[in-house]
DNA sequence: GTATCAAGTTAGCACCGTCTAACTTTTCAT
DNA sequence: ATGAAAAGTTAGACGGTGCTAACTTGATAC
């Protein structure tokens, strides 16, 4: 059957398909990065706490097993984000530090916001370890001047 | 080597791996429904607007083709989201219905707060997409009622 | 009624991200 | 120096999410 015009009641429109696809398309692209993004994040807090960013507790930190952190960080050094050598500690390339920083930065911002906004301090950072990946440039902005705006947080 | 307890400089304190490791996994855990919520989310739309959810106009507003589309709907029909017959329009179930209003809901609330902070609809709509699937109920209440805040946007 | 075209399906491929099991290498304590 | 424990690697499996190519079915126009 062809879509009919509208079943008796219609009452807000909805967007264009090719606009609704530009949004789930954004999401994709967002999701396929997540992952190097959270682990060079966390190489870089490893090295700068311990001096190294060893797989092991890589795994412990993310929550999987040490092939599982094996096998992406292979895909990582591919993509110029982190180099390795055998049985040794992991590094952050020049391009994996840059992006590393990036996401300390975007980090720190939205789970401050989320702090600024009521929230407690450990449901803020579950929450902004998802969110973080998802936020546009526009949209950090205006978390970084909600956060670092003056007076009591927003309590409830 | 083993990890050596700081680097001549260790500002602040790295959280417990265990802490860690458990919002990591709760993000794990949200991006699998994450396809999920937003097909039946479209669904129900598309249901509510032209009275039926054609595979082709999902996959026109998903941006993805027509067998990734199938694909995807078979694994909804195994999970009791969604019923189907060969050729025909795809329907929810009880459950898919159910997921599908609360999805709806959530989303209007992400989209509803991120215009409030001061961001553009289009915008606030892409970034929705990602981010309603990261947002835990404490978070939801927050952003539902900052979102309903009278008052002027905050406009910068 | 039949030809055509749109919609749907199937098969097959690729890559990602996760796991377990089994093996190798390194580190460390004695 | 050596043996045990910890860390790292490899192989293989599996499910998810995307694609293209080729086929089948259904809807439509004549
Ligand atoms: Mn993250
Ligand atoms: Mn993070
Ligand atoms: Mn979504
Ligand atoms: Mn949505």
């Amino acid at each position: 059957m062809k879509p009919v015009p509208a079943p008796l009641s219609a009452e807000d429109d909805l967007r264009s398909a090719e606009t609704q696809a530009g949004a789930f398309q954004a999401v994709r692209e967002a999701r396929r990065s997540e992952l190097a993004e959270d682990y060079v994040e966390l190489i870089a807090e490893l090295i700068a706490h311990f001096g190294e960013a060893r797989p092991v507790d890589i795994a412990s930190r993310l929550g999987v097993t040490a092939p599982t952190v094996a096998k992406t960080l292979d895909r990582l050094a591919r993509d110029g984000l982190v180099m390795r050598a055998r049985y040794r500690s992991v590094f952050l390339t020049d391009q994996g530090r840059a992006l590393a920083e990036e996401c300390r930065v975007r980090h720190d911002i939205v789970v401050r916001f989320l702090i600024r906004l009521g929230l407690d301090a450990e449901t803020a950072e579950q929450d902004a370890e998802g969110i973080e990946h998802h936020v546009s440039a526009r949209t950090l902005a205006l978390f970084a001047a909600f956060a670092e705006r003056r007076g009591q947080p927003e309590t409830r």
